[in-house]
RNA sequence: GGGGGCGUAGCUCAAUUGGUUAGAGUACCGGACUGUCGAUCCGGUGGUUGCGGGUUCGAGUCCCGUCGCCCUCGCCA
């Protein structure tokens, strides 16, 4: 090793001893005489001091160092001198007095430099990813996302799982979203699909007996991104037989404990709470409410249709919902214009409007729309809202679903912009039941609301029949701080069921022997019962770290358009190649 | 495909209502300096204001188009 010790490492005890730091110069400090120079690597900064009495030879050579040379330094560890020690670093009480020095590389002057304080612009960043990864933020991050898959993967090796690779070159299914395809070179005009999850593979393992698998699994799905979606994404991936949800729910409640001692050094109170996706609707509007703060749903339908105010009344005679929500005290947040900008969100989500009071004293309701409730209404708003003076009431009037989109949106930002949870703090829950179904707005028909292979619950398995959509799934959403952290389902292993479920989403019996033959194949081969789940590893790093966006999760992640600023992929290939492939370009 | 934000020196940003030669910090180059740690002090180099067009006596600023990055709706079994 051309290194004795990390820059991260030396403490008083070294002093007196000959050691060689190697690293990239982080800074330098030149005071003429002698000069200071800090060196980092991935473990931490040390102070090398050329001094005065040095040597001119060495001072000359020193004074040569820029930003982010490489370089390996000899000398000895010494305490430094009283009253300069520098508390904000762990090494800060000691230095090496430099000897010699040796310039492994030199470095253009960087584009960005890793030991700035203010962070470059994101393009930039991911221009020069080896300079942007160099910075100790994404070096912590990169760290811990390590630690959590290694903490992941020693918790279900204890727990009796083996890690079985499936392949990265499959068949597209229709299903799901838009695959990554590869085109075949032996068979003209086929194609590989690059796998969006390891669905099926993992299915036909539990047939085969692997009773407990499990896989850090990198996944593709060629849809537009999001801050929190990458078209390549890494997934904790299991399944197991012989279980029921609840089986499956512990096992991930227990990693999650595991993961907020390991990582947060915080006991997490289990079981998580479950809660059911109506009750998430109707208490929140979506299927992975934010649970760090209330600010919860609120039915006035009744009211609405008791009350004189047209937008109200019609939609309740519609057969809509009106349901609004109280922020406590935000009433004076809001000008009339900070009211429009909530209006201007609520629309963006698809409602008409977006009814407002402000509480006051009384209490008693005040905004343009107040007077025209027409008599007593306003005292029972008051009352079902529990509204105090100094409260703000929003209201949205439509249907189900876009009451949901729209109270959504507006909690999601009243609660960030109220600031009503703290910063590092985790909440992880579960909401269950998910329906099965939901209508293709397209075709009309029904379409998996998981995937096809969902088992509905026992108890509803005749609404398969009578009335789909009603029909619950065995399925499981693990939900941290209003993300979807993961998700899962107990699996159908009765081949006459899952015939069932392929009639309602319109798949025939040929369409279905062409796309999952081999898996209708191998459950009628004694397929013991089975389920599992996925985690969205990026997601869960994303969350532990308190970042807000997965890139920063992730050592090489892609842009917004999928392109990779680094590599400049996706980029053209020789003609010669697309000869091979059978493919021909026609844009 | 739709909506929004941003793009000015290598980097982070400023530039009044459209008005003189586009500034600051940092980096870089040169010099000074005995202990700094965001070193300090003095001096200097550095600009196709993303790109193209238009309006105007005059455009970083207004308009149109285009490219890139970000947020978002749709999309994401």
């Amino acid at each position: 090793m051309i290194r004795t010790h990390t820059c991260g490492e030396l403490r008083p005890e070294h002093v007196g001893q000959t050691v060689t730091l190697a690293g990239w110069v982080d800074s330098y400090r030149d005071h003429g005489r002698g000069l200071f120079v800090d060196l980092r690597d991935r473990y931490g900064k040390t102070q090398i001091v050329f001094a005065p009495d040095a040597g001119e030879e060495l001072l000359q050579q020193a004074r040569t160092l820029r930003a982010e040379f490489v370089v390996a330094v000899t000398g000895s560890v010494a305490l430094r001198p009283a009253g300069t020690a520098n508390l904000k670093l762990p090494t800060g009480e000691v230095e090496l007095r430099a000897r010699s020095l040796r310039l492994l590389n030199p470095s253009l002057t960087p584009p960005l430099q890793p030991g700035a304080k203010e962070v470059p612009g994101e393009d930039l960043r991911l221009k020069y990813r080896y300079l942007d990864l160099r910075r100790p933020e994404m070096q912590r991050t990169l760290m811990l996302r390590h630690r959590i898959i290694k903490t992941m993967r020693d918790y279900f090796d204890e727990h009796g799982f083996i890690e079985i690779e499936t392949p990265m070159l499959g068949r597209s299914t229709p299903e799901g979203a838009r695959d990554y395809l590869v085109p075949s070179r032996i068979h003209p005009g086929k194609f590989y699909a690059l796998p969006q999850s390891p669905q099926l593979y993992k299915q036909i393992l539990m047939v085969a007996g692997y009773d407990r698998y499990v896989q850090v699994a990198r996944c593709f799905r060629d849809e537009d991104l999001r801050a929190d979606r990458q078209p390549e994404f890494t997934q904790l991936d299991l399944e197991m037989s012989f279980v029921e949800a609840d089986d499956v729910m512990n096992m991930i409640d227990g990693l999650m404990a595991r993961l907020s001692q390991a990582i947060l050094n915080r006991p997490l109170q289990l079981p998580l709470p479950r809660m059911t996706y109506d009750e998430a609707m109707e208490r929140f509007g979506h299927d992975a409410p934010d649970l760090r703060f209330g600010l919860e749903l609120v039915d006035i339908t009744d009211l609405a249709a008791a009350s004189e105010l047209r937008v109200f009344r019609e939609a309740a005679a519609a057969g809509q919902r009106v349901r609004g929500l109280n922020a406590p005290q935000a009433a004076a947040s809001y000008s009339r214009k900070g009211l429009d900008e909530l209006a201007e969100t609520a629309r963006s989500f698809g409602a008409k409007g977006l009814v407002w009071f402000r509480v006051e004293a009384g209490p008693t309701l005040a905004s343009p729309s107040a007077k025209n409730l027409g008599p007593g209404i306003a005292a029972r708003l008051i009352e079902r809202m529990q509204a105090q003076p100094g409260d703000l009431l929003l209201f949205v009037a439509d249907t189900f679903e876009v009451t949901c989109k729209a109270l959504h949106g507006l909690r999601k930002l009243l609660g960030e912009t109220l600031k009503l949870y703290e910063p590092g703090h985790l909440h992880c829950s579960w909401v269950v039941e998910f329906p099965m179904f939901a209508r293709d707005e397209e075709t009309g028909g029904w379409t998996a609301m998981h995937h096809p292979f969902t088992s509905p619950r026992p108890q509803d398995l005749e609404l398969l029949a009578s009335d789909p959509g009603r029909c619950r799934a065995q399925a499981y959403d693990l939900v941290i701080n209003g993300y979807e952290a993961g998700g899962g389902t107990i699996r159908i292993h009765d081949s006459s069921i899952q015939q069932q479920v392929f009639g309602l989403l319109g798949i025939d019996a040929q369409q279905a022997r062409q796309r999952f033959g081999f898996l209708l194949d191998a459950l009628q081969y004694g397929a013991p019962p089975h389920g599992g789940i996925a985690l969205g590893i990026d997601r869960v790093v994303m969350l532990f770290a308190g970042l807000d966006n997965i890139r920063d999760c992730i050592a090489f992640p892609k842009t917004q358009r999928a392109t990779d600023l680094m590599t400049e992929a996706p980029g053209e290939v020789e003609p010669r190649q697309l000869q091979e492939l059978h493919v021909r370009v026609v844009t």
